[in-house]
RNA sequence: GCCCCGGUGGCGGAAUGGCAGACGCUGCGGACUUAAAAUCCGCUGACUGAAAAGUCGUGUGGGUUCGAUCCCCACCCGGGGCACCA
């Protein structure tokens, strides 16, 4: 498309200097001269330390840059920013909209080694193609602000946060069954996994036992739970993570085993319930269960553990109705009653949770209760409803209730007992009060060419002692080992002036094949000298340096997962090109955090976990000015296809932006975005909708442009416009303030159609009425708003113009329709002067020809008055 | 099973204790036109009625209130999440 140059279209004053010489509403004409205006002018660039102005720093959830281009979705969330962000200008506040790409990450590389292009140039492409459509949108990104997570100055700063994870004892290594997913050739997390099947692609994934890096995230959950209760937050997404974090308070208890130095130590909520432990299970993979299992019971028990073992954690859970398990042979003593209670070994105790194992007691607990029954083990009742009508609760009774059966202890609540039996065990030393978390260790290694290598390279025992210098510095205090081959390999990490460490050239993108990534091919890379005191490295190929630390090393062949680069790119925004700092303290002052983080509720315990996780790391360690990353979130709702359904090329529904943008314009798609319905809800695209909203924009061009594409005559300094209007006008000023002011975008728009047609009922109207709503369009459309601006002969841009003010006299009415109800029901209505007394309200209610014949021979019980609205006259 | 969110015309939605259905779409009627498109004007919850008007109506059933889409209780339905977490 041409873009017409500004210079040619220079006019004289006041008219067409800048604006298009347009006669008809042409958006394709108007919309690429506006864009390139504020290029040119850098209109949008935020400037940092503006003190004469507020702040204020929005953020939208940044792409993934795919091979697909811009999906509607992104659409309607950056429009959503980018309104706010242009009301909040118009208001004043100095303001900042970046924009960056999660750059990393699957579908680029399985690009990469389809086509055999460099990773790094799919996504160089990708992101050309993503800016030119968002540019296209007219949104007012700072773009001098623009960061890629797979840039090296970017790469660095995320390795260099990871390093002080490792140093701060934050990040490990672990053997551990992961979720291993054959199809995508690498490991995912808990997260990651829905119903047995990967949440990209929906691949089958199992239990494989692979080394990891695990980032010990349960060490932030209790921070991570207490944060939500002073954030502005959808509550659903904070119900959603306090249910992830599950926090259980309760208590350890060690039960001594019979015959056996051994203890067994267990988790449980319900200490109140011991003396009703009628046996005890242990998980299929805890350590204890070879010692425990006695001769006769061996085979039966090797042969138990093998089929657990085989079962993948779908099977597990899906038999879930189905109790299994089988005796050790052991047992336990109950340290409060002194009974001998069986040990048990069973599948629907975790490993993963509390000490894996249990104290069963079936009278109170559902699954203890079905296991007893099936394989007969006594069960006694040891808590009765408090306020028992005569009848005891039927069995299982898992709520609180009153102690029975249970020693000293019988007849104390729950409650006390709890504090109780646990304060007795405390002092035998065999119990004490515990908290658990559902929420597991973040597995933080993946398999993968296209993410972020780790800082890290391995040595030998003798090497890592070594370590001295920056190194050193950087050393946890115990150290990173993992066992290969039954040698003990070191971590040592690569420290701050080694990094970036980038990632090794190759044309082969694809994952070994061993667990190992593409990097486990790249042997110059990989296999190095490294100095143990500075970090340099040297390939392995070359002769030995000299000097006492360089030491041989295999570097970490992992990389990060993609949620590493968007775990702290709200930082980057503000300090973009740092190569001293993550963020300078100064700047982050300044910006602090984002005022306004909107994006998909699909992220809430994925990336809206860890970022925090990370942030308030970093805050901790003094690396961040800000306590809390995100303190305001909201959730956009998913743009459905026409069909009400999902958009998705296989059912063939899917809207493009381009083909939006072709036929109707920026203006008219963002306008219908925000117009479709509550931002937060999912809603249907309706092509006949948009056609409603690019009519509404013509009639706006059609009031102030004639078909000569002069200022209509209708618009004139020494109009008359009528009360009706002048109302209208100023009650609209009033609404679509308010309503953005509550992100309630759909009945702003609303608003300015009521004055659209109450304008296309004057005869006449001032230039200066137009403005005002000029002003009040521009943040949703502002390219039809700049550009009939320009047009009544303001200088651009109206970016600047202000905000207008409604008059509150306007919006005043002398009298008004006052809704006459006769036991509730609206029977009439009658003009009266808004403030009118409540008798003379009454007398003309009682007068009103409709209201009289639902009074006639009644007497009236009470009246309810209320000035400007209704009065309700209560009769029988 | 547990947790969260929701249920209003033909459709998207508005109204958070005060005349339900703003605004838009669709549909119907009209104006302009030789005609069509575009544009403009009017009507458009259901039922009864020629009309005036009346009755019903915000998932269902109760409750609070002069008055309930809105608050409370119970239930039904839909969507999302978690799910042997001791």
């Amino acid at each position: 498309m041409t873009i017409p140059r500004a210079r040619e279209r220079m006019r004289p004053f006041p008219y067409f200097h800048m604006a298009t010489t347009c006669t008809d509403y042409e958006p394709s004409r108007i919309e690429p001269l506006w864009q390139k205006f504020w290029a040119d002018n850098n209109t949008f660039v935020a400037k940092d330390f503006d003190t004469t102005r507020p702040k204020y720093f929005a953020m939208a959830m940044y792409p993934y840059p795919s091979g697909h281009g811009l999906h509607v979705g992104h659409s309607e969330n950056y429009t959503a920013t980018d309104l706010l962000c242009r009301y909040k200008r118009a208001l004043g506040f100095n303001v900042m909209q970046p924009m960056g790409w999660d750059a990393f990450g699957l579908p680029t590389e399985q690009t990469a080694v389809a086509t055999g292009v460099h990773p790094r140039e799919v996504t160089r492409r990708n992101v050309e193609t993503f800016k030119r459509q968002l540019n296209q949108h007219g949104f007012g990104i700072d773009w001098t602000r623009e960061v890629n997570t797979t840039d090296p100055g970017y790469v660095r700063w995320t390795q260099w946060i990871f390093l002080q994870l490792y140093k701060h004892g934050l990040a490990y290594v672990d053997e551990r069954p992961v979720w291993w997913c054959q199809e995508l050739g690498t490991v995912l997390a808990n997260e990651e996994v829905i119903d047995g099947k990967s949440e990209r692609g929906g691949y089958p994934v199992e239990k494989r036992a692979l080394r990891q890096w695990v980032l010990r995230i349960t060490a932030y959950a209790d921070k991570l739970l207490k944060r939500l209760d002073g954030i502005d937050w959808p509550e659903a997404t904070k119900s959603k993570q306090r249910n992830w974090i599950g926090k259980s308070e309760g208590a350890e208890i060690t039960f001594a085993l019979d015959g056996c130095d051994e203890t067994l130590t267990v988790f449980t909520t319900r200490p109140d319930t011991l003396y009703g432990a009628t046996y005890m299970v242990v998980a299929p993979e805890h350590p204890l269960v070879g010692k425990l299992t006695t001769a006769a019971q061996k085979s039966a028990v090797e042969a138990y553990v093998k089929a657990a073992a085989s079962k993948s954690d779908l099977d597990r859970t899906d038999l879930a109705k189905d109790k299994s398990g089988v005796f050790s042979g052991s047992y336990a003593i109950n340290p409060v009653s002194g009974a001998k209670i069986p040990v048990w070994i069973a599948d629907y105790v975790l490993m993963g949770y509390g000490t894996g194992a249990i104290m069963a007691v079936p009278a109170h607990d559902e699954r203890d209760y079905d296991f007893a029954v099936k394989f007969e083990i006594p069960i006694i009742r040891v808590i009765e409803k408090l306020d028992a009508e005569g009848k005891e609760a039927p069995l299982p009774f898992c709520v609180y209730g009153k102690l029975v059966n249970s020693g000293k202890h019988t007849g104390l609540s729950s409650k006390e007992a709890k504090a109780a039996i646990v304060a007795d065990l405390e002092k035998r030393g065999i119990g004490k009060l515990s908290v658990n978390y559902k929420l597991r260790d973040w597995l933080f290694s993946r398999q993968r060419y296209w993410g972020e290598p780790f800082p890290i390279v391995w040595v030998s025992e003798a090497d890592y002692k070594k370590a001295s210098g920056e190194v050193a510095a950087n050393l946890p205090k115990d150290p990173i080992t993992f066992v290969e081959n039954g040698v003990t390999q070191y971590a040592l990490p690569v420290p701050a002036s080694q990094l970036p460490l980038q990632l090794p050239e190759t044309d082969n993108f694809q994952p070994s094949g061993t667990g190992e990534s593409a990097l486990g091919r790249c042997t110059d890379w990989l296999e190095i000298w490294f100095n143990a005191a500075t970090g340099e490295a040297k390939s392995a190929k070359e002769p030995k340096p000299a000097g006492e630390s360089w030491v041989r090393a295999r570097r970490e062949t992992n990389t990060m997962p993609q949620w590493a680069g968007s775990c702290w790119y709200h930082l980057r925004y503000v300090d973009p090109k740092d190569d001293k700092y993550l963020i300078d303290p100064k700047l982050n002052n300044y910006w602090g955090s984002p005022d306004y983080y909107i994006g998909g509720p699909e992220h809430a315990v994925l990336h809206l976990l860890y970022a925090p996780f990370w942030h308030l790391f970093l805050y901790d360690i003094g690396a961040v000015t800000t306590a809390e990353p995100y303190p305001r979130l909201v959730h956009q709702g998913m743009v459905l296809g026409e069909n009400g359904e999902k958009m998705s090329k296989s059912r063939g529904n899917v809207i493009n932006p381009d083909d939006v943008i072709k036929e109707h314009g920026a203006d008219a798609m963002r306008m219908y975005l925000m117009f479709m319905g509550p931002l937060e809800d999912d809603k249907p695209w309706n092509t006949k909708g948009i056609e409603g909203v690019t009519r509404f924009l013509r009639r706006l061009w059609r009031e102030v442009i004639d078909a000569d594409g002069k200022i209509s005559a209708k618009v004139s300094a020494d109009a008359k416009e009528s009360a009706a209007f002048h109302k209208v006008h100023h009650e609209t000023i009033k609404k679509v303030g308010e309503d953005y002011e509550k992100g309630r975008y759909n009945t702003a728009i609303a608003q300015m159609m009521i004055w659209m047609n109450a304008i296309g009922k004057e005869e006449t109207v001032l230039p200066g009425s137009i403005k005002d709503f000029l002003r009040l369009l521009a943040p949703i459309a502002p390219h039809i708003s700049e550009e009939l601006w320009e047009r009544l002969g303001e200088a651009p841009s109206i970016v600047d113009a202000g905000w207008p003010k409604f008059d509150p006299a306007a919006l005043v009415e002398e009298s008004v329709m006052l809704g006459i109800l006769v036991n509730g029901k609206p029977r009439s209505e009658v003009k009266i002067a808004r403030d009118a007394p409540e008798a003379e309200a009454l007398a003309l209610a009682k007068a009103d020809e409709r209201a009289k014949p639902f009074l006639d021979g009644k007497t009236i019980r009470k009246v309810v008055y209320v000035p400007g609205r209704i009065i309700n006259i209560v009769a029988n």
